[in-house]
DNA sequence: ATGAAAGCGCTAACAA
DNA sequence: TTGTTAGCGCTTTCAT
C-alpha cells in the first residue's frame, strides 16, 4: 500500500479509503487504479484483520467431511455465507473429540467470528473457551444441553414415528430398527421415537429387535445382519442414517436377500442414492437446505447486530423430515 | 501477551520465545503459565502471520465438495496436513469458473502459504496471478497445459482401456460410453481410452455408442437414457465417473431394465456404492488415497524447503486405477 | 477530500 | 536467558 501510495503521490489514508468505500476524488481514483494494475497489489487480509480485529470469515466443525449430509449442508451455507462476504474454514475432526477440541481452538487463534458447529462432544467442553469471547456459535443437527447458543434441530422423534406409522399401516409388527450410538442426540430421539410409536400402536417392543451401531456403513452391515440373525420373524427394518442405509442395502445385498419380499426397509436420507436401489428405496430425508439457510441465517443476523444481543434469547429451531415413498416397503395386510 | 509480560514482570521477547520453543527459565515458565491460565491468552494467529508472512494454511480450491471424490481426497489431505502443522481452508467453486476465480483471490488475500486445487478452468487463468507470488500450486486429477507447477494425476486412458478389454473378453462387441464434459482433461482421456482400446480390439467405432454428459448424477441418467434408445443392440456400457455412474444405476432402474442380462455396466469410483448396487457393480476405482498422500507431500516439499526450488524441476505423478470386480458384467460368448 | 501519525499483537535482531 | 526496539500492512482518529 506504501508503495502505491509513493507512486500516486497519496496518502495512505486516502488508499485505504478508496478501499473502504470512502470517497476519493475521480482523478485520484484513476490513479490508484493504475497503480494498482502497475504493482499487482492485493490487499492483505492479515493486516486487515489484525487491525479491525474481524477476520470476515466463520469456521464450520463437523464430524466427517466425507458424508453426504454434511457435505450437503456446508455447500450451502457456504453459499450464503460468500454471498453476504464471509468466507468459511471447514474442520473435518473425523469423529474425534480431541481433534474437535482442537479444531475450535484453531479458529479460535485464526480469530473467525463466528463458528459453526455439528458436535461430536455433546457435553459442549469444546466449545466453553471460545464461548467466553463472546464471538457466535450456532450449532446444528444436535443439541447440546445448556450452551449459550442458537441451534438448528430436526424433528428426530417425529421422524421415526413416522416410519413406523408407515410400517404399521401396510401391517408390519415385528419392526426391527438400526439405532445410532447412545450418546449422540439425534440418536436418542430416533430410538426413542421408535418405542414411542410401537407404544402408539400397541406393537410390543422386544429389545433383539433394536440394535446400536456407529452411524457407519460397516455398522450399518453389522446391524442388519445382527437383526436378521437374531429375529427370523423380523419383517420390516428401519434404520437411522444415511451411512447405515448404506451399509444395510450392502448387507441385504451380500445375503442375497429380496426387499421388499422378505424385508421392508425404510431408510434414511439421501434421495439419490434411494433412486439407485432397486426396488427404489422408501426414506425419511431431512431439510439439508433448510438446515444449511437456517444456521448461515442464524450466524449472520449475530454477526450483523453489531453488538452482541441479551444472551437470554438463544433460539433454538426445529425443523420437520419428509418422507419420500419407493416400493420397498410391502404391505403384508391379508 | 503485554497483559502477560505485565502479570510476569517479564519482557515480550521472553513471552514470545516461550511459545516458539525457546529456552525460558524453569521459574519464568511457570509464572508464564500461570498468568496464561488467569487470562485465558490465546496466540494471535492473525498477528503472527502479518509478522512471519507465514499462515501455515493451505488453500484447496475443488469443484464441487459434495462429491465422494473430492471428500476423500480432501479428507485425508486435511489429516496429513494438519499433522504437520498446516491448517486447510476449503473452497467449493461449484464447478463455476468465475467463483473458482473468486476463491483463489480470495486464499491469495488470505496469504495462504500454498494451494492445492482440481481446476474448473482447464487454461488456469485462475492460478496466473497466485503464481506470481511464488507460492507452491499443486494440481490433483486434472491437468492444465504449461503450468508452473507440480501434479498428481491419474492414468486415465489406460482406466478407460482396462473397461473395454473387460467387456471385450467377455464377448462384448456393442459398448456404449457416457463421457464426461469435453473440457475436462479427465474426460479427454478416459473417451480417447476409449477408442483406442476399441481400435486395439478391432470393435468398430460407432458414434452414437458414445455420448458426452456432464459429470452430474442426472447427466448419468441422461446418457443411460439416450444410449439405450439410440442403440437396441447394445450390451454394455462403461460409465466415466461416479456421479454419472449413479444416474446411470437409477436411469437402469426406472426403466426397469435387468443388470447384467440386459446390459452390463462398469461404473467408476466409490466401492461402497458399488456393494449396495444389486447385482454388485464392477467399476474402474481411482486411489484416493495415494492422490491425496501424493498432493500433500508434494506440497510440504515445497514448503518446507525453505527457498523456492528451481522453477523448472516441476513435477506430475501418475497413478494407476484398479478393476474391482463385481457382477454386472454378463459372459456373453457362444 | 486528503495527509500525518498512532497502534492492532506479534516476532526478531540486537544488546545487555 | 532476558529486555528493548523496530516494524509487518493495514485502519482510523484528528488535523488540514
Amino acid at each position: 500500500m506504501k508503495d502505491i501510495a509513493r507512486k500516486t503521490g497519496l496518502g495512505l489514508a486516502t488508499i485505504s479509503s478508496y478501499f473502504n468505500g470512502g470517497n476519493v476524488r475521480e482523478k485520484n481514483r484513476k490513479k490508484i487504479e493504475a497503480a494498482i494494475e502497475e504493482l499487482h497489489y492485493e490487499v492483505n487480509e492479515v493486516a486487515r484483520g489484525l487491525k479491525t480485529n474481524a477476520t470476515r470469515t466463520v469456521g464450520v466443525v463437523i464430524p466427517e467431511l466425507n458424508n453426504v449430509f454434511c457435505a450437503e449442508i456446508i455447500t450451502e451455507m457456504e453459499d450464503i455465507l460468500r454471498g453476504h462476504g464471509y468466507a468459511t474454514i471447514v474442520c473435518d475432526c473425523r469423529t474425534d473429540r480431541k481433534l474437535e477440541q482442537e479444531a475450535v481452538d484453531f479458529l479460535s487463534r485464526k480469530r473467525v467470528d463466528g463458528i459453526i458447529n455439528m458436535p461430536v462432544d455433546t457435553e459442549g467442553c469444546h466449545l466453553k473457551k471460545f464461548l467466553k469471547t463472546g464471538k457466535p456459535v450456532v450449532l446444528i443437527d444436535r443439541k447440546i444441553q445448556g450452551a449459550a447458543c442458537d441451534s438448528v434441530l430436526v424433528d428426530n422423534e417425529k421422524a421415526a414415528e413416522d416410519a413406523i406409522e408407515l410400517f404399521f399401516r401396510n401391517g408390519h409388527r415385528k419392526i426391527g430398527i438400526i439405532g445410532g450410538p447412545e450418546e449422540i442426540s439425534t440418536a436418542q430421539e430416533r430410538v426413542s421415537g421408535y418405542r414411542k410409536a410401537c407404544e402408539k400402536y400397541g406393537i410390543p417392543l422386544e429389545e433383539t429387535l433394536i440394535c446400536r451401531e456407529d452411524y457407519t456403513i460397516q455398522g450399518g452391515v453389522r446391524g442388519l445382519e445382527r437383526l436378521v440373525k437374531r429375529n427370523p420373524d423380523m419383517t420390516a427394518v428401519f434404520v437411522t442414517n444415511y451411512e447405515m442405509t448404506m451399509g444395510a442395502v450392502i448387507g441385504l445385498n451380500e445375503l442375497g436377500m429380496q426387499v421388499p419380499k422378505e424385508l421392508s426397509v425404510i431408510g434414511f436420507d439421501n434421495l439419490q442414492f434411494a433412486r439407485a436401489c432397486s426396488p427404489k428405496l422408501t426414506i425419511v430425508a431431512q431439510p439439508t437446505v433448510e438446515i444449511a439457510r437456517e444456521a448461515a441465517g442464524m450466524m449472520l443476523k449475530r454477526l450483523e447486530s453489531g453488538t452482541e444481543d441479551s444472551p437470554s434469547e438463544y433460539c433454538t429451531e426445529k425443523l420437520s423430515t419428509e418422507i419420500i415413498m419407493g416400493r420397498s416397503v410391502l404391505d403384508i395386510r391379508d
